[in-house]
DNA sequence: AGATAGTGTGTGAAAATTACACCATTAAAT
DNA sequence: ATTTAATGGTGTAATTTTCACACACTATCT
């Protein structure tokens, strides 16, 4: 009965493109790598899965491992698994993604050596990436894009409090186009998980702006089950 | 510089979630496992990946292997990486999906002995499933009824040529919920890729209906880009 | 006091969605 | 020949959603 598995010889990898939203530019997380091959390039953090944990737990140690970066809601959004995506031998990979507010005080300081430093690039004009990685970048954008149609992911990218002009910004980033501002305030707004709060923005050498919070509880007793679907 | 890699000494498999659509039910490709662990237990069409192969070649051949099936497109949806999903040791499971219509000339015939037998089963009323089969369908299940919603897919379910009515029955029994007729044909003939032909239902004890195609080329032209997003 | 920069707001036209019911056609049964 | 059972096929009005569009207000800086 105890029949023992075959063995595979090859390797189980996670690679993460993690998003941010900082001076009105989305970013990714790249990292400078330290060990061949690609010594040198630059990359999406990403690294090999231990024989003990899943593969969420992975992501988020080697996310954690090469960025500093922690607790960060990823998920899976495509595995790459062609046979000669890595130079030295087969590899298999899933990707994660995850938006995150981009925030100074973090650091990002890798704990392994295996990466020299960690930091945020502007998506437009990425450079060349390690391996398949620039093909990788490309499918989780393109997923987040379709995913903010219908679900809230924008505001993991935003401070707690935002602005709605803010918002706008963000969804003109992603979606790559401009939007209407009233129309997309009159929106925003009649979906009803947005709070207005009594506070303004502060600093700022014009009239400043209302500050809105998103609101789970709202958003999960309005959205229960799904959005769209028509009779 | 030659450095090898690390080897996993895990297993990585691929599952396929199979649909079909018959007699107006939805339906999906089950087997029945003639091997150790959960010998007899009916399962999702599923195998290990070669070392030479990509997954998407895998995921071909296995099915092949265990249904007899060919040429299908099948799409990955998910990986399952938990660590303890398979009582043998560590499993990393890519799991594919495909739509297909049934065809009674097509025998389900499994070309290893792995498989006792293969067959159709209405996806209501699913047995308990193999491993973590079950929590592997709803998960494919789910996205399809997503997907349902930009893409195409109905119609991989349908003979060639097909009534209305048909389309509207299959989308009722993806979606889980009545439509309104008059609604449903608007709708579907507005897009204006589906193309009526000059023949009509036969074998019917009632009044026959008309015949249509789904058009791809006009699909393609229509939706060159993508089907949703507002300004 | 004036320049600057971004905030905040409403309406009307067009398009899409929804609700809703009856006659037409065919084959089989009588 | 007539009836029955089953499904095919069609239109309209009310409502909701989407879209296009422009200007006055406020805070700060000089």
């Amino acid at each position: 009965m105890e029949v023992k598995l075959p063995t595979f010889d090859s390797v189980f990898s996670i690679d993460c493109v993690i998003f941010g939203f900082e001076a009105g530019e989305l970013k990714i997380l790249l990292i400078e790598r330290n060990e061949e091959p690609f010594k040198d390039w630059l990359a999406l953090p990403g690294y090999i899965v231990e024989q003990d944990e899943s593969i969420d737990d992975a992501a988020e140690r080697i996310l954690y491992e090469l960025t500093g970066l922690r607790d960060l809601h990823m998920q899976q959004f495509h595995t790459f698994g062609e046979v000669n995506r890595h130079p030295q031998g087969r590899v298999i990979t899933v990707a994660y993604y995850a938006l995150i507010r981009i925030n100074g005080q973090k650091e990002l300081r890798p704990v392994t050596q295996f990466a020299r430093k960690a930091f945020w690039h502007p998506v437009n004009e990425l450079p060349k990436l390690a391996f398949d990685h620039s093909e990788i970048f490309n499918t989780g954008f393109s997923k987040i894009r379709r995913r903010l149609n219908y679900q809230p992911i924008a505001f993991e990218l935003l401070p707690e409090k935002f602005t709605l002009t803010q918002l706008q910004s963000l969804y003109e980033a992603i979606l790559n186009k401009k939007l209407d501002k009233r129309n997309f305030r009159k929106k925003m707004l009649s979906f009803g998980f947005l709070k207005e709060l009594d506070e303004k923005q502060k600093g700022v050498s014009y009239r400043a702006a209302k500050l809105y919070k998103f609101d789970k509880r709202k958003y999960a007793k309005i959205f229960h089950n799904d959005m769209s679907i028509e009779k």
